[in-house]
DNA sequence: TGAAACTTTCAGATAGTTTTGAAATTATTG
DNA sequence: CAATAATTTCAAAACTATCTGAAAGTTTCA
């Protein structure tokens, strides 16, 4: 196997992954292009590489570089745009996380803490298994919530470390 | 505010938080009002209460069934088929992160050893660097992995009890 | 300043997903 | 068995997301 037809599996997996985690394919291929792209690359070079337009490309790129995976180069002398990625995997893994976090834990969060506080007369059966159900999702959420700060915050040996040992003290 | 109110909000807000989540409106919808409904369902009735088809809500039923969300119940002298939702909230979280790791997870897993595997010749510094990170990410999924297999199997108390302490003392 | 180089936008085209609803199938009852 | 009730299937329609490519906009430089 050559190392071109590695990167260019790794590239198109990516990609393919990508439907599963709620990304588009073209913005997953993007970001796998650009972690083991050493250099710095141009729009034309992305687009030629994963043949696809111009737009897209142009779209995709500020979208991951919105995302702080991606970020623009100047280029001495230069007069197009470069971008690289990030290439540490734990500060990735943290961004992404703090990403779905906002996109998927937050707003379930802020829907049944709104819930939680209604006012629901009567005090009857099925009002009670209602507000004991999405108390019991908020307490959920609201420890997965601090679960992820903590990811996001944590050193990555330390955390790991620390978790893997007290799960297999269990 | 009513109880049938706050269940339709939070069975719309369920539908829209699906979106997010990679399933689909409808699924999301029929989940959350098979959650909140504490006597068990027919077809009839949920097509009724979400306006939608017979065939829709077949389809996603079924789907819920295998996600092992729903189940099917038998009524004495009864017809037609009835479902009931699972109601335990950490039951529910624990299927999900076993469905989504089957999905979002192992996949990657795989791709990443199988790249590890291979032979790439010459050991210059492109292929060193690509290995690198092929790496990085792999041990940085199988931690992911060993984390969600941790939280499946665990009890429920003692799991935050333990990882919410040993994120505080940091 | 103005022409070239490059980037951004966005309307329409394409591709992908979800939903419908009627027909086919299966199960139950008298 | 035949009638009835219910479930399942699936092709077509509706809807949604994504991508293209040409036009508009911006920047650079002589």
């Amino acid at each position: 196997m050559q190392i071109q037809q590695a990167k260019h599996q790794f590239v198109q997996a990516w990609g393919a992954f990508g439907s599963h985690w709620g990304v588009n394919k073209t913005m997953a291929q993007i970001h796998a292009l650009m972690m083991i792209s050493e250099e710095s690359l141009s729009t034309e070079e992305i687009m030629e590489t994963l043949a696809i337009s111009r737009g897209n490309v142009n779209m995709n790129v500020r979208e991951l570089i919105d995302m702080g995976l991606v970020f623009k180069v100047f280029k001495q002398g230069e007069r197009r745009d470069y971008f690289i990625g990030e290439k540490d995997v734990w500060k990735i893994a943290k961004q992404v996380a703090k990403l779905r976090k906002a996109r998927e834990l937050d707003p379930v969060l802020n829907l049944l803490q709104e819930i939680r506080q209604m006012d629901l007369p009567p005090k009857n059966e099925e009002v009670k298994r209602f507000l004991k159900l999405v108390d019991d999702f908020y307490k959920l959420a609201v420890n997965i919530d601090r679960l992820v700060e903590g990811i996001i915050k944590a050193e990555e040996s330390w955390f790991w470390d620390k978790v893997l040992k007290l799960l297999a003290k269990k």
